[in-house]
DNA sequence: CACCTATAGTTAGCCTCCTAATCACCTGGA
DNA sequence: TCCAGGTGATTAGGAGGCTAACTATAGGTG
């Protein structure tokens, strides 16, 4: 009946739903809310990891999400684009580039086209710092998956898409 | 060819993971390195999605899932044992306890047994902020997953709860 | 030409999370 | 008995995210 609590992840359990719907006299399906706890829990637990990840590296997420997609643009990118690439506000891409531009990865150029922009490019020493990260960072990432077959990755990433879809559920007014 | 770039959400593409390898003449399998990209944009956008709608009630997710916790514990825990059941560090616990004490949702009581130790209660008032936004919040949370069906919402949660333990490939040494 | 609005970037303040250091108290062994 | 080491909680300091407010420039319109 209680089943083993998971102690430590933080990854509820069915049971868990159901009391707290019950508590409530809701009808909502158990197992759907125990996919959106999950996915939740899993959310956060990859977050961390990935912050765990990157610091081997020197980085953290958001400043290799950044300095990739720096790479993946020829080198050179607005922070305003760099913005709306990341999914992630202004005010955070200039927090991320201050750090970045401290290490030496990243520098700041004025816009030759608009006075008021900027232009962040990769340094040499940051698309190095990618080189030498690269054969690490893609192997543990190959990894993480490595308990999914290919067909069950595809299958995987259809239903994760309709799940980010559904996101917006909680979001609309 | 090239696809559409999912402009705004951060989602990335097989093309950026192919040449991202092909850049480093690496032999990782580009779907792989997706599906790993994928799960780590979808996990921030959720993080992001569960903010905004935790806020409608005045809390954060980590905030709300200390009160569910104690909620589903019968109004009382000590903050070491909430840490590891939130799967956060005790300072971070000592942290969301401050704010909720603030709003009145939570007491610390010494406890009886341990003098170095407290017990996180939840107060009437806890209780009733998780009353009232019971209905709406199980029923967006519903709707998130509302795009998958029940086969599909079981087999996700197998493909998950593998991907989930794959996560130790980031984080062994 | 002058103004008015929209946009680029930064700043300030808040929240969550972390680690490391500190303090208090518990507990077991010499 | 008393002391050493372990454990509970807080504090301090850092990072990344957000919104809102501010500055400066761009651009269209009267």
């Amino acid at each position: 009946m209680a089943q083993q609590h998971e102690a430590g992840t933080g990854a509820p359990t069915l049971d868990q739903a159901r009391r707290q719907l019950s508590r409530y006299g809701l009808s909502a399906d158990p197992q759907a809310v125990l996919v959106a706890a999950r996915l939740m829990a899993a959310g956060s637990r990859l977050g961390q990891a990935g912050e765990a990840h990157f610091a081997r590296f020197g980085l953290s997420t958001g400043r290799y999400r950044l300095l990739a997609e720096l790479e993946d643009h020829g080198g050179e990118k607005p922070p305003s684009q760099l913005a709306s690439a990341l999914g992630v506000s202004r005010a955070t891409v200039t927090g991320l580039v201050d750090g970045l531009e401290r290490d030496g990865l990243v520098a700041r150029r004025p816009s030759t086209e608009d006075g008021r922009g900027n232009v962040v490019v990769l340094t040499p020493r940051g698309a190095q710092r990618l080189r030498d990260m690269a054969p690490e960072h893609f192997q543990r990432m190959q990894a993480m998956v490595g308990g999914l077959s290919v067909e069950e990755r595809t299958l995987f990433l259809d239903l994760l898409a309709r799940l980010v879809e559904g996101m917006s559920a909680l979001t609309d007014d």
